[in-house]
DNA sequence: ATATATTGAATGAATATTCAGCAAGTATGT
DNA sequence: ACATACTTGCTGAATATTCATTCAATATAT
Protein backbone atom coordinates (compact mmCIF):
# COMPACT_ATOMS: atom_id res chain seq x y z
CA UNK A 1 0.00 0.00 0.00
CA UNK A 2 2.99 2.18 0.48
CA UNK A 3 5.43 1.85 -2.37
CA UNK A 4 4.21 0.18 -5.61
CA UNK A 5 3.68 3.34 -7.87
CA UNK A 6 7.46 4.55 -8.07
CA UNK A 7 6.61 4.59 -11.89
CA UNK A 8 3.17 6.40 -12.32
CA UNK A 9 4.06 8.53 -9.11
CA UNK A 10 4.86 11.95 -11.19
CA UNK A 11 1.12 11.41 -13.36
CA UNK A 12 -0.61 10.65 -10.32
CA UNK A 13 0.83 13.83 -8.94
CA UNK A 14 0.18 15.88 -11.59
CA UNK A 15 -3.06 14.55 -11.95
CA UNK A 16 -3.73 15.81 -8.70
CA UNK A 17 -2.61 19.08 -9.07
CA UNK A 18 -5.12 19.50 -12.08
CA UNK A 19 -8.14 18.62 -10.06
CA UNK A 20 -10.03 21.90 -9.51
CA UNK A 21 -10.21 23.67 -6.09
CA UNK A 22 -13.85 22.90 -6.00
CA UNK A 23 -13.64 19.64 -5.62
CA UNK A 24 -10.53 19.33 -3.74
CA UNK A 25 -12.60 20.41 -1.14
CA UNK A 26 -13.70 17.37 0.67
CA UNK A 27 -17.67 17.55 0.77
CA UNK A 28 -18.29 14.14 0.52
CA UNK A 29 -15.93 11.66 -1.30
CA UNK A 30 -13.13 14.23 -1.86
CA UNK A 31 -10.83 13.20 -5.00
CA UNK A 32 -9.11 9.88 -6.05
CA UNK A 33 -10.86 6.83 -6.19
CA UNK A 34 -12.98 7.59 -2.88
CA UNK A 35 -15.33 10.57 -4.97
CA UNK A 36 -18.96 9.71 -5.49
CA UNK A 37 -20.60 9.67 -8.60
CA UNK A 38 -22.42 12.82 -7.96
CA UNK A 39 -18.84 14.36 -7.03
CA UNK A 40 -17.09 13.08 -10.56
CA UNK A 41 -19.97 14.21 -12.79
CA UNK A 42 -19.75 17.78 -10.78
CA UNK A 43 -15.96 17.31 -11.53
CA UNK A 44 -16.75 17.21 -15.07
CA UNK A 45 -18.95 19.77 -15.37
CA UNK A 46 -16.57 21.92 -14.12
CA UNK A 47 -13.71 20.62 -16.32
CA UNK A 48 -16.60 20.86 -19.18
CA UNK A 49 -17.27 24.76 -18.52
CA UNK A 50 -13.31 25.57 -17.93
CA UNK A 51 -13.19 24.23 -21.49
CA UNK A 52 -15.63 26.04 -23.05
CA UNK A 53 -14.60 28.70 -21.43
CA UNK A 54 -10.55 28.86 -22.97
CA UNK A 55 -11.51 26.99 -25.95
CA UNK A 56 -15.01 27.53 -27.22
CA UNK A 57 -17.22 25.28 -28.30
CA UNK A 58 -16.16 23.68 -31.45
CA UNK A 59 -13.04 23.32 -29.82
CA UNK A 60 -14.17 21.21 -27.07
CA UNK A 61 -12.56 17.71 -26.45
CA UNK A 62 -13.43 14.91 -24.45
CA UNK A 63 -9.36 14.61 -23.94
CA UNK A 64 -9.26 18.02 -22.73
CA UNK A 65 -12.15 17.95 -20.39
CA UNK A 66 -10.50 14.70 -19.07
CA UNK A 67 -7.31 16.27 -18.68
CA UNK A 68 -8.78 19.24 -17.39
CA UNK A 69 -10.26 17.43 -14.18
CA UNK A 70 -7.11 15.20 -13.82
CA UNK A 71 -8.84 11.81 -14.94
CA UNK A 72 -8.17 9.68 -17.91
CA UNK A 73 -9.40 9.45 -21.20
CA UNK A 74 -13.01 7.03 -21.09
CA UNK A 75 -13.88 8.79 -17.70
CA UNK A 76 -16.72 11.11 -19.68
CA UNK A 77 -18.40 8.01 -21.79
CA UNK A 78 -17.93 6.44 -18.15
CA UNK A 79 -19.96 8.79 -16.51
CA UNK A 80 -21.84 10.47 -19.01
CA UNK A 81 -22.20 7.52 -21.87
CA UNK A 82 -21.59 10.05 -24.71
CA UNK A 83 -20.38 13.60 -24.97
CA UNK A 84 -23.57 15.12 -25.85
CA UNK A 85 -24.69 13.87 -22.41
CA UNK A 86 -22.03 15.91 -20.98
CA UNK A 87 -22.88 19.35 -22.73
CA UNK A 88 -26.51 18.76 -22.13
CA UNK A 89 -25.54 18.41 -18.49
CA UNK A 90 -23.25 21.27 -18.16
CA UNK A 91 -25.85 23.31 -19.87
CA UNK A 92 -28.55 22.49 -16.96
CA UNK A 93 -26.26 22.70 -14.62
CA UNK A 94 -25.74 26.12 -15.20
CA UNK A 95 -29.24 26.81 -16.38
CA UNK A 96 -30.48 25.42 -12.45
CA UNK A 97 -27.61 27.66 -10.90
CA UNK A 98 -28.71 30.56 -12.66
CA UNK A 99 -32.27 29.97 -11.82
CA UNK A 100 -31.84 29.34 -8.42
CA UNK A 101 -29.50 32.30 -7.53
CA UNK A 102 -32.45 34.61 -9.72
CA UNK A 103 -35.09 32.78 -7.28
CA UNK A 104 -32.89 33.48 -4.00
CA UNK A 105 -32.34 37.08 -4.98
CA UNK A 106 -36.37 37.24 -5.67
CA UNK A 107 -36.89 35.62 -2.11
CA UNK A 108 -34.91 37.93 -0.56
CA UNK A 109 -35.97 41.24 -1.98
CA UNK A 110 -38.56 43.44 -0.46
CA UNK A 111 -42.25 43.26 -1.35
CA UNK A 112 -42.20 46.24 -3.64
CA UNK A 113 -42.41 45.66 -7.60
CA UNK A 114 -39.09 48.33 -7.55
CA UNK A 115 -37.06 46.42 -4.35
CA UNK A 116 -37.57 43.28 -6.60
CA UNK A 117 -36.99 44.57 -9.89
CA UNK A 118 -33.67 46.36 -8.58
CA UNK A 119 -33.16 43.17 -6.82
CA UNK A 120 -33.04 40.89 -10.30
CA UNK A 121 -31.22 43.45 -11.83
CA UNK A 122 -28.27 43.05 -9.04
CA UNK A 123 -28.18 39.09 -8.99
CA UNK A 124 -27.57 39.44 -12.90
CA UNK A 125 -24.56 41.11 -12.54
CA UNK A 126 -23.54 39.32 -8.77
CA UNK A 127 -20.54 37.83 -8.26
CA UNK A 128 -20.84 34.23 -8.03
CA UNK A 129 -23.31 34.63 -11.90
CA UNK A 130 -21.57 37.12 -13.60
CA UNK A 131 -17.62 35.20 -13.86
CA UNK A 132 -16.27 35.58 -17.17
CA UNK A 133 -15.58 31.86 -17.17
CA UNK A 134 -19.10 31.11 -16.72
CA UNK A 135 -20.31 33.83 -19.08
CA UNK A 136 -17.74 32.29 -21.67
CA UNK A 137 -19.42 29.09 -21.79
CA UNK A 138 -22.83 30.54 -21.95
CA UNK A 139 -21.90 31.69 -25.17
CA UNK A 140 -20.45 28.97 -26.23
CA UNK A 141 -23.61 27.41 -26.22
CA UNK A 142 -25.56 30.53 -27.14
CA UNK A 143 -23.88 30.16 -30.82
CA UNK A 144 -25.24 26.63 -31.23
CA UNK A 145 -28.27 27.30 -29.68
CA UNK A 146 -30.11 28.32 -32.77
CA UNK A 147 -29.37 25.04 -34.50
CA UNK A 148 -29.61 22.22 -31.91
CA UNK A 149 -33.70 22.06 -29.89
CA UNK A 150 -32.16 20.97 -26.82
CA UNK A 151 -29.74 23.62 -26.05
CA UNK A 152 -32.38 26.45 -26.88
CA UNK A 153 -34.94 25.08 -24.39
CA UNK A 154 -32.56 25.32 -21.50
CA UNK A 155 -31.16 28.64 -22.61
CA UNK A 156 -34.78 29.95 -23.45
CA UNK A 157 -36.15 28.49 -19.78
CA UNK A 158 -33.56 31.62 -18.99
CA UNK A 159 -35.50 33.97 -21.14
CA UNK A 160 -39.09 32.92 -20.74
CA UNK A 161 -40.42 32.88 -17.42
CA UNK A 162 -37.55 35.96 -16.33
CA UNK A 163 -38.61 37.69 -18.97
CA UNK A 164 -42.94 37.56 -17.47
CA UNK A 165 -41.86 38.13 -14.48
CA UNK A 166 -39.67 41.52 -16.22
CA UNK A 167 -43.00 42.36 -17.63
CA UNK A 168 -45.49 42.12 -14.70
CA UNK A 169 -43.27 44.20 -12.41
CA UNK A 170 -42.92 47.24 -15.04
CA UNK A 171 -46.51 46.82 -15.45
CA UNK A 172 -46.42 47.29 -11.40
CA UNK A 173 -44.61 50.19 -11.74
CA UNK A 174 -46.48 51.91 -14.46
CA UNK A 175 -49.84 51.40 -12.22
CA UNK A 176 -48.19 53.02 -9.36
CA UNK A 177 -46.96 55.94 -10.86
CA UNK A 178 -48.53 56.24 -14.41
CA UNK A 179 -45.05 56.12 -16.83
CA UNK A 180 -45.95 56.39 -20.32
CA UNK A 181 -44.27 53.55 -21.34
CA UNK A 182 -45.87 50.21 -22.40
CA UNK A 183 -44.58 47.49 -20.18
CA UNK A 184 -43.49 44.97 -22.20
CA UNK A 185 -41.16 47.28 -24.31
CA UNK A 186 -39.38 48.33 -21.18
CA UNK A 187 -39.52 45.15 -20.12
CA UNK A 188 -37.88 43.75 -23.69
CA UNK A 189 -35.35 46.83 -23.55
CA UNK A 190 -34.35 46.36 -20.56
CA UNK A 191 -33.47 42.17 -20.47
CA UNK A 192 -31.84 42.73 -23.87
CA UNK A 193 -29.63 45.52 -22.11
CA UNK A 194 -28.57 43.37 -19.57
CA UNK A 195 -27.85 40.09 -21.79
CA UNK A 196 -25.93 42.82 -23.84
CA UNK A 197 -23.77 43.77 -21.15
CA UNK A 198 -23.34 40.14 -20.40
CA UNK A 199 -21.74 39.71 -23.55
CA UNK A 200 -19.59 42.72 -23.52
CA UNK A 201 -18.29 41.35 -19.75
CA UNK A 202 -17.73 38.10 -21.87
CA UNK A 203 -15.55 39.62 -24.39
CA UNK A 204 -13.94 41.64 -22.33
CA UNK A 205 -12.57 45.27 -23.32
CA UNK A 206 -12.25 46.86 -19.92
CA UNK A 207 -15.75 46.35 -19.41
CA UNK A 208 -16.28 45.62 -15.30
CA UNK A 209 -18.95 43.86 -13.23
CA UNK A 210 -19.24 47.52 -11.45
CA UNK A 211 -19.85 49.12 -14.82
CA UNK A 212 -22.71 46.84 -16.58
CA UNK A 213 -24.26 47.41 -13.00
CA UNK A 214 -23.90 50.99 -13.16
CA UNK A 215 -25.60 51.33 -16.73
CA UNK A 216 -28.40 49.24 -15.78
CA UNK A 217 -29.11 50.97 -12.90
CA UNK A 218 -29.04 54.14 -14.80
CA UNK A 219 -31.64 52.65 -17.06
CA UNK A 220 -33.94 52.03 -13.98
CA UNK A 221 -33.14 55.54 -12.54
CA UNK A 222 -34.08 57.03 -15.99
CA UNK A 223 -37.20 54.98 -16.97
CA UNK A 224 -38.78 54.88 -13.36
CA UNK A 225 -38.05 58.09 -11.70
CA UNK A 226 -40.57 57.90 -9.59
CA UNK A 227 -39.25 54.77 -8.02
CA UNK A 228 -35.76 53.85 -8.12
CA UNK A 229 -32.78 56.32 -7.04
CA UNK A 230 -29.03 55.54 -8.03
CA UNK A 231 -28.54 54.07 -4.40
CA UNK A 232 -31.65 51.87 -4.34
CA UNK A 233 -35.47 51.62 -4.31
CA UNK A 234 -37.40 54.17 -3.23
CA UNK B 1 -19.99 20.62 -78.27
CA UNK B 2 -23.72 19.96 -77.98
CA UNK B 3 -23.32 16.56 -76.94
CA UNK B 4 -20.90 14.71 -74.63
CA UNK B 5 -22.66 15.58 -71.19
CA UNK B 6 -25.48 13.07 -71.34
CA UNK B 7 -24.17 10.96 -68.62
CA UNK B 8 -23.47 14.13 -66.48
CA UNK B 9 -26.21 15.95 -66.83
CA UNK B 10 -28.63 15.45 -64.54
CA UNK B 11 -25.74 16.07 -61.99
CA UNK B 12 -25.27 19.36 -63.89
CA UNK B 13 -28.42 20.01 -63.66
CA UNK B 14 -28.62 20.16 -59.78
CA UNK B 15 -25.90 22.11 -59.46
CA UNK B 16 -26.74 25.16 -61.56
CA UNK B 17 -30.05 24.96 -59.27
CA UNK B 18 -28.70 25.04 -56.37
CA UNK B 19 -26.18 28.84 -57.35
CA UNK B 20 -27.75 30.99 -55.08
CA UNK B 21 -29.09 33.82 -56.97
CA UNK B 22 -27.44 36.59 -56.28
CA UNK B 23 -23.94 35.21 -58.46
CA UNK B 24 -26.48 33.96 -61.01
CA UNK B 25 -27.78 37.27 -62.15
CA UNK B 26 -24.88 38.16 -64.35
CA UNK B 27 -22.62 40.49 -62.86
CA UNK B 28 -18.80 39.90 -64.61
CA UNK B 29 -18.83 36.26 -65.51
CA UNK B 30 -22.14 34.71 -63.95
CA UNK B 31 -22.22 30.92 -63.17
CA UNK B 32 -20.91 27.30 -64.83
CA UNK B 33 -17.43 27.39 -65.56
CA UNK B 34 -17.25 31.51 -66.49
CA UNK B 35 -17.29 32.47 -63.13
CA UNK B 36 -14.70 34.56 -62.40
CA UNK B 37 -12.40 34.07 -59.24
CA UNK B 38 -13.84 36.55 -56.89
CA UNK B 39 -17.31 35.57 -58.04
CA UNK B 40 -16.63 31.90 -57.20
CA UNK B 41 -15.47 33.21 -53.60
CA UNK B 42 -18.09 35.17 -52.83
CA UNK B 43 -20.48 32.68 -53.44
CA UNK B 44 -18.37 30.26 -51.38
CA UNK B 45 -18.94 32.58 -48.99
CA UNK B 46 -22.60 33.16 -49.36
CA UNK B 47 -22.87 29.49 -48.58
CA UNK B 48 -20.48 29.52 -45.29
CA UNK B 49 -23.04 31.86 -43.77
CA UNK B 50 -26.21 29.52 -44.90
CA UNK B 51 -24.23 26.66 -43.29
CA UNK B 52 -23.63 29.10 -40.21
CA UNK B 53 -26.95 29.88 -39.73
CA UNK B 54 -28.62 26.38 -40.54
CA UNK B 55 -26.07 24.13 -38.53
CA UNK B 56 -24.24 26.59 -36.59
CA UNK B 57 -20.19 26.56 -36.11
CA UNK B 58 -19.23 23.59 -34.96
CA UNK B 59 -21.35 21.74 -37.46
CA UNK B 60 -20.37 23.48 -40.61
CA UNK B 61 -18.46 20.96 -42.88
CA UNK B 62 -16.77 21.73 -46.17
CA UNK B 63 -19.13 19.06 -47.65
CA UNK B 64 -22.02 21.18 -46.86
CA UNK B 65 -20.92 24.30 -47.88
CA UNK B 66 -20.13 23.08 -51.30
CA UNK B 67 -23.11 21.16 -51.42
CA UNK B 68 -24.98 24.60 -50.41
CA UNK B 69 -22.60 26.43 -53.47
CA UNK B 70 -23.80 23.47 -55.99
CA UNK B 71 -19.89 22.30 -56.47
CA UNK B 72 -17.45 19.70 -55.40
CA UNK B 73 -15.84 18.96 -52.46
CA UNK B 74 -12.85 19.43 -52.92
CA UNK B 75 -13.72 23.47 -53.91
CA UNK B 76 -12.53 25.49 -50.83
CA UNK B 77 -9.40 24.30 -50.21
CA UNK B 78 -8.87 25.34 -54.27
CA UNK B 79 -10.42 28.86 -53.57
CA UNK B 80 -9.70 29.41 -49.95
CA UNK B 81 -6.37 27.19 -49.18
CA UNK B 82 -8.36 26.21 -45.98
CA UNK B 83 -11.27 25.86 -43.49
CA UNK B 84 -10.03 28.41 -41.43
CA UNK B 85 -9.43 30.87 -44.64
CA UNK B 86 -12.95 30.57 -45.39
CA UNK B 87 -14.15 31.42 -42.09
CA UNK B 88 -12.21 34.53 -41.89
CA UNK B 89 -13.19 35.85 -44.64
CA UNK B 90 -17.19 35.55 -44.19
CA UNK B 91 -16.68 36.67 -40.60
CA UNK B 92 -14.24 39.36 -42.46
CA UNK B 93 -17.51 40.11 -45.35
CA UNK B 94 -19.63 40.46 -42.79
CA UNK B 95 -17.83 43.17 -40.91
CA UNK B 96 -17.23 45.06 -43.94
CA UNK B 97 -20.72 45.11 -45.05
CA UNK B 98 -22.11 46.44 -41.67
CA UNK B 99 -19.22 49.02 -41.19
CA UNK B 100 -20.39 50.24 -44.60
CA UNK B 101 -23.96 50.06 -44.18
CA UNK B 102 -23.01 51.85 -40.77
CA UNK B 103 -21.31 54.70 -42.49
CA UNK B 104 -23.75 55.26 -45.40
CA UNK B 105 -26.18 55.39 -42.94
CA UNK B 106 -24.16 58.20 -40.99
CA UNK B 107 -23.28 59.77 -44.81
CA UNK B 108 -27.32 60.15 -45.33
CA UNK B 109 -28.22 61.41 -42.23
CA UNK B 110 -28.68 65.17 -41.14
CA UNK B 111 -26.31 67.17 -38.95
CA UNK B 112 -27.08 67.20 -35.85
CA UNK B 113 -26.32 64.49 -33.19
CA UNK B 114 -29.67 63.69 -32.84
CA UNK B 115 -30.01 62.85 -36.04
CA UNK B 116 -27.65 60.69 -36.68
CA UNK B 117 -28.20 58.88 -33.56
CA UNK B 118 -31.43 58.31 -34.78
CA UNK B 119 -30.05 56.97 -38.10
CA UNK B 120 -27.43 54.72 -36.67
CA UNK B 121 -29.96 52.97 -34.37
CA UNK B 122 -32.38 52.83 -37.45
CA UNK B 123 -29.27 51.63 -39.19
CA UNK B 124 -28.70 48.64 -36.46
CA UNK B 125 -32.56 47.40 -37.54
CA UNK B 126 -32.57 47.62 -41.11
CA UNK B 127 -33.67 45.08 -43.52
CA UNK B 128 -30.17 44.48 -45.29
CA UNK B 129 -27.83 44.25 -42.17
CA UNK B 130 -30.53 42.84 -40.06
CA UNK B 131 -31.83 39.17 -41.42
CA UNK B 132 -32.48 35.92 -39.14
CA UNK B 133 -29.39 34.25 -41.84
CA UNK B 134 -26.85 37.03 -40.91
CA UNK B 135 -27.99 37.38 -37.05
CA UNK B 136 -27.40 33.52 -36.63
CA UNK B 137 -24.15 33.73 -39.10
CA UNK B 138 -22.92 36.25 -36.25
CA UNK B 139 -23.53 34.33 -33.37
CA UNK B 140 -21.91 31.51 -34.58
CA UNK B 141 -18.94 33.58 -34.64
CA UNK B 142 -19.18 35.47 -31.27
CA UNK B 143 -19.44 31.74 -29.77
CA UNK B 144 -15.90 31.09 -31.15
CA UNK B 145 -14.64 34.84 -30.36
CA UNK B 146 -13.25 34.60 -27.14
CA UNK B 147 -10.91 31.80 -27.70
CA UNK B 148 -9.76 32.54 -30.76
CA UNK B 149 -8.20 35.81 -31.79
CA UNK B 150 -8.47 36.57 -35.16
CA UNK B 151 -12.62 36.49 -34.88
CA UNK B 152 -12.42 38.66 -31.71
CA UNK B 153 -10.30 40.95 -33.36
CA UNK B 154 -13.33 40.91 -36.77
CA UNK B 155 -16.05 41.25 -34.13
CA UNK B 156 -14.75 44.28 -32.10
CA UNK B 157 -14.03 46.23 -34.73
CA UNK B 158 -17.89 46.44 -34.88
CA UNK B 159 -17.66 47.68 -30.93
CA UNK B 160 -14.41 49.88 -30.49
CA UNK B 161 -15.39 51.95 -33.28
CA UNK B 162 -19.13 52.49 -33.41
CA UNK B 163 -19.27 52.99 -29.97
CA UNK B 164 -17.04 55.48 -29.83
CA UNK B 165 -19.21 57.04 -31.99
CA UNK B 166 -21.96 56.65 -29.87
CA UNK B 167 -19.75 57.98 -26.93
CA UNK B 168 -19.33 61.05 -28.36
CA UNK B 169 -23.04 61.76 -29.75
CA UNK B 170 -24.61 61.31 -26.67
CA UNK B 171 -22.15 63.81 -25.44
CA UNK B 172 -23.16 66.12 -27.68
CA UNK B 173 -26.92 65.72 -26.89
CA UNK B 174 -25.63 66.27 -23.06
CA UNK B 175 -24.01 69.22 -24.20
CA UNK B 176 -26.75 70.54 -25.72
CA UNK B 177 -29.19 69.94 -23.27
CA UNK B 178 -27.48 69.78 -19.72
CA UNK B 179 -28.97 66.01 -19.32
CA UNK B 180 -27.59 64.67 -15.83
CA UNK B 181 -26.53 61.56 -17.47
CA UNK B 182 -22.72 59.76 -18.03
CA UNK B 183 -22.33 60.58 -21.84
CA UNK B 184 -20.11 56.90 -21.74
CA UNK B 185 -22.99 55.05 -19.01
CA UNK B 186 -26.05 55.95 -21.66
CA UNK B 187 -24.04 54.89 -24.57
CA UNK B 188 -23.02 51.83 -23.14
CA UNK B 189 -26.13 50.85 -22.28
CA UNK B 190 -27.86 51.94 -25.30
CA UNK B 191 -24.97 49.85 -27.35
CA UNK B 192 -25.20 46.99 -25.23
CA UNK B 193 -29.54 47.14 -25.53
CA UNK B 194 -29.07 47.21 -29.23
CA UNK B 195 -26.69 44.05 -29.13
CA UNK B 196 -29.32 42.12 -26.70
CA UNK B 197 -32.03 42.73 -29.30
CA UNK B 198 -29.86 41.55 -31.92
CA UNK B 199 -29.20 38.54 -29.94
CA UNK B 200 -32.98 37.67 -29.02
CA UNK B 201 -34.13 38.52 -33.08
CA UNK B 202 -32.31 35.76 -33.92
CA UNK B 203 -33.37 33.54 -30.82
CA UNK B 204 -36.43 34.38 -32.84
CA UNK B 205 -39.18 34.11 -29.78
CA UNK B 206 -41.47 36.00 -31.98
CA UNK B 207 -39.65 39.27 -31.49
CA UNK B 208 -39.79 40.92 -34.69
CA UNK B 209 -37.43 43.73 -36.39
CA UNK B 210 -40.15 46.33 -35.71
CA UNK B 211 -40.89 45.83 -32.22
CA UNK B 212 -36.99 45.67 -31.70
CA UNK B 213 -36.69 48.90 -33.40
CA UNK B 214 -39.36 50.39 -31.19
CA UNK B 215 -38.01 49.13 -28.30
CA UNK B 216 -34.79 51.45 -28.86
CA UNK B 217 -36.80 54.24 -29.79
CA UNK B 218 -38.44 54.06 -26.89
CA UNK B 219 -35.06 54.32 -24.63
CA UNK B 220 -34.05 57.23 -26.98
CA UNK B 221 -37.10 58.84 -26.61
CA UNK B 222 -36.93 58.18 -22.54
CA UNK B 223 -33.17 58.94 -21.97
CA UNK B 224 -33.00 61.89 -24.55
CA UNK B 225 -36.68 63.86 -23.97
CA UNK B 226 -35.37 67.29 -25.40
CA UNK B 227 -34.24 65.88 -28.93
CA UNK B 228 -35.75 62.61 -29.16
CA UNK B 229 -40.04 61.82 -30.01
CA UNK B 230 -41.36 58.27 -31.29
CA UNK B 231 -41.21 59.64 -34.77
CA UNK B 232 -38.15 60.72 -35.09
CA UNK B 233 -35.18 63.44 -33.73
CA UNK B 234 -36.56 66.99 -33.13
C1' DA C 1 -13.72 -12.07 -3.08
C1' DT C 2 -16.53 -9.22 -5.38
C1' DA C 3 -18.01 -5.14 -7.11
C1' DT C 4 -16.96 -0.80 -8.80
C1' DA C 5 -14.30 2.91 -10.66
C1' DT C 6 -10.67 3.97 -13.67
C1' DT C 7 -7.27 3.54 -17.16
C1' DG C 8 -5.38 3.93 -21.80
C1' DA C 9 -4.60 1.59 -26.05
C1' DA C 10 -7.36 0.23 -30.00
C1' DT C 11 -11.17 1.18 -33.09
C1' DG C 12 -13.84 3.49 -36.26
C1' DA C 13 -16.33 7.37 -38.00
C1' DA C 14 -16.23 11.97 -39.58
C1' DT C 15 -14.04 15.27 -42.20
C1' DA C 16 -10.23 18.47 -43.74
C1' DT C 17 -6.77 18.30 -47.13
C1' DT C 18 -4.28 16.70 -51.21
C1' DC C 19 -3.64 15.89 -55.90
C1' DA C 20 -3.82 13.54 -60.39
C1' DG C 21 -6.79 14.07 -63.99
C1' DC C 22 -10.65 16.23 -66.69
C1' DA C 23 -12.86 19.73 -69.36
C1' DA C 24 -13.75 24.50 -70.89
C1' DG C 25 -11.60 28.12 -72.62
C1' DT C 26 -7.52 30.60 -75.07
C1' DA C 27 -3.46 31.33 -77.80
C1' DT C 28 -0.42 29.90 -81.51
C1' DG C 29 0.82 27.76 -85.68
C1' DT C 30 -0.64 25.87 -90.31
C1' DA D 1 -10.96 27.03 -90.79
C1' DC D 2 -8.56 23.60 -88.33
C1' DA D 3 -5.32 21.47 -85.35
C1' DT D 4 -2.18 21.76 -81.43
C1' DA D 5 -0.41 23.14 -77.19
C1' DC D 6 -1.30 25.58 -73.05
C1' DT D 7 -3.88 27.70 -69.05
C1' DT D 8 -7.14 27.47 -65.50
C1' DG D 9 -11.27 26.23 -62.84
C1' DC D 10 -12.90 22.34 -61.16
C1' DT D 11 -13.71 17.44 -59.73
C1' DG D 12 -13.75 13.47 -56.68
C1' DA D 13 -11.26 9.57 -55.06
C1' DA D 14 -7.43 8.82 -51.88
C1' DT D 15 -5.04 10.20 -47.76
C1' DA D 16 -4.24 12.16 -43.29
C1' DT D 17 -5.95 13.71 -39.10
C1' DT D 18 -8.69 14.38 -35.32
C1' DC D 19 -11.52 12.67 -31.92
C1' DA D 20 -15.54 10.13 -29.70
C1' DT D 21 -16.27 5.67 -28.25
C1' DT D 22 -15.22 0.92 -26.74
C1' DC D 23 -13.35 -2.45 -23.85
C1' DA D 24 -9.94 -5.60 -21.76
C1' DA D 25 -6.92 -4.94 -18.07
C1' DT D 26 -6.00 -2.86 -13.64
C1' DA D 27 -6.50 -0.61 -9.28
C1' DT D 28 -9.26 0.35 -5.29
C1' DA D 29 -12.90 -0.12 -1.97
C1' DT D 30 -16.01 -2.94 0.77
Amino acid sequence: MTVVLSLKGKKVALRMKAVSAAVEAGEKGGRGRKASKETRRQQLIEATIDSLAKRGYAETTLADVADGAGLSRGIVNFHFESKENLLIATLQFMADEYGAHWSAALEKAGESAASRLWALVAADFDRKICTKRKLAAWCAFWGEAKSRPTYQALCGARDVKYQDTFISLCAELKAEAGYGYDAETIALSLGAMMEGLWFRLMMGDGLTREKAHAASIEYLVSVFPGHMTHHGPK
